[in-house]
DNA sequence: CATGAATGAGATTTCATTCAT
DNA sequence: GATGAATGAAATCTCATTCAT
């Protein structure tokens, strides 16, 4: 059973994720990330072919799961604003679920980051188009059901990504201690979206 | 003349500010800086003490303009969504008066970047307690006013900076072209806050 | 004056050429070619962006040489086997004047040398046309006009080929010292190909 | 049925062979071997004690077969011209029988070659020193006994060497696809030290 | 015998910074 | 002020070799 005993390579993906989430892929060492993991430095070239390469393997692992909750999303709801509840919670899940990943994932490919395959900039184009899809069906549907104001789409559009990747963004960041805030994000998505209530 | 000549320190601060936001602190070099600012790389040195310098210099003199910025926002407003309104404007002005700096002044300190003084750091705690301070303020008069449903204060302040600051970012990461942005935004939080529109 | 005073260029090809000549490009260290030229390691990639490129610069400028020197031969002589001995005796005095680079130049491409330009295999190619063409030209006149003996022309090429490339690399390899070996060269080429001599 | 298996030993040998002619001692890996030898990498030092035993291991081997056959050249002949003919056609046939081997054996020793035994080193010599005393040899008694003309011996065995070394080294290099050069090699050198032919 | 995993030593290259002029 | 040249320190990566199993 080769493989079986070590988890040095998974040691690997994790300390390289803290390390990059913290510091930025520039900002980042092999020799930080082996100390972290543990081992020594070819270590990491044994178990992958280049620093990059274990970037982009973390941010491809990252979006295929993201793409997999997205996936997961329900096509029929009964209100339109269930879906963009649905997108909010998703989002704050999986904060939770992956912090540090979700936020490499949503945040600028490094500059210097070699991505011949364009894994990095292709995975964030992918995930802004589907938000941008998502959301621009969800808002004209309500929008024509009369479920919703009729509110500029492609602006709201905009906006509601903005917000879902900052609050992908700043739980990585950990500046606060974000409580009581998906059902306060729902609240004031709802509001500002949803006509008739009372 | 003295002055005339030394637009050659301007430059070497633009370019280093283009640079700073289109590739990361880490990721730029002095060589590329001074490329782009069609010098040699010493003149960085006779103007500035160290690379760290640079960056900070260009942190500091953001964060004061931002900060000016936000020290003109009238403390009497007619209504306390006005003082929102009034934020969000503020933030999507500056965006467009210097992109590239505020998209720099919205991010993550560097990770190795040598900053003493915390200069970096520091200013941006103080960014976010001076919009948590301003936005509590406004949120509790205006629901203790009646003008405001009454929220969980806390959470949206915290939604909000995500946004504000997601507003200022986004310009940066120019992934898309904002139209009537200003307006859609500041709607969609009157509708989320206000009571009585009608 | 800039780059007058400052030699350590020279210093560096003249270093990496002894290096290369005696031990392979493969079998030499850039730390090596430091040492060798009283320098530090990083002078190297001032003045040349890597060592493949220190080492293609060193063969062109070789075969620039060399070629040269083909060059110079003059295209009529009294008799055909003039030519035969004019290249012969070039390419003696080539390795005299440059034994070390001449010795490089006549081996083959380095096999992990970096180089996109095919500069190293290009110029051996050509080198070899270029023999081939002259010796070719010279042995058919000759065997035309009854000068030579009516010899298989293409393998006789080849086998002076082989001489001629011997020499080049023989004096580098300081294997053997050499003394009055261009009479002798000349001498055992005539006899083999010259008719009547009496 | 012990040794059927062991063709392991014999594949490391060949794959070793191919690759340190083509690339080099130090141009070749182990992990390179390894793979052509469809083998992993320990299995290589089961077999030899380390890459540079592998290295001189193929050298010997093929020194000793080339002496083999330096031993059966007749001692006696009917013309000295037959000797050097006879060398002239060992050193042809040993590159038809292993080409890879002889390339490497014909060429200078790697410069990081941990050889403490001087194994490279030695057999090369003895190369060169048993061909300048058989060629010696020859050509004295030939003009002594007024078979051959009256040459400066030394530096005509030097001459004869380098076309004989130059003859096992083309063929490595695979330039040239060389027909019919064993006999115009034989005449070539018939010609030009041959006296009396009618 | 064989292998997956690991490592120490070292190779190439980069880069912020300095210095003589 | 400005520049060409240089450097110490460190970063990424390679490779012959070893070891536990």
């Amino acid at each position: 059973m080769p493989g079986l005993r070590t988890n040095k390579k998974q040691d690997i993906i994790q300390a390289a994720t803290l390390l990059f989430a913290a510091q930025g892929f520039d900002g980042t060492t092999t020799l930080q990330i082996s100390k972290k993991a543990r081992i020594t430095e070819p270590v990491i070239y044994y178990h992958f072919t280049a620093k990059d390469q274990l970037f982009t393997g973390i941010i491809s692992e990252t979006f295929a799961r993201y793409f997999a909750h997205l996936d997961g999303l329900p096509q029929k709801t009964r209100t339109e604003f269930e879906k963009i509840a649905n997108l909010i919670a998703l989002h704050l899940d999986i904060v939770e679920e992956m912090p540090d990943q979700i936020y490499l994932a949503a945040s600028a490919c490094p500059a210097r980051l070699k991505d011949p395959d364009g894994v990095c900039r292709r995975n964030i184009e992918t995930m802004h188009r589907r938000l941008k899809n998502y959301l621009t069906g969800g808002l004209e549907a309500g929008i024509a059901w009369g479920e919703f104001y009729p509110v500029n789409v492609a602006a709201t559009v905009d906006l509601l990504i903005i917000l879902l990747v900052g609050l992908l963004r700043q739980k990585g960041l950990k500046v606060m201690q974000i409580k009581g805030i998906k059902q306060t994000a729902m609240d004031f998505c709802r509001r500002s979206l949803v006509k008739n209530r009372y």
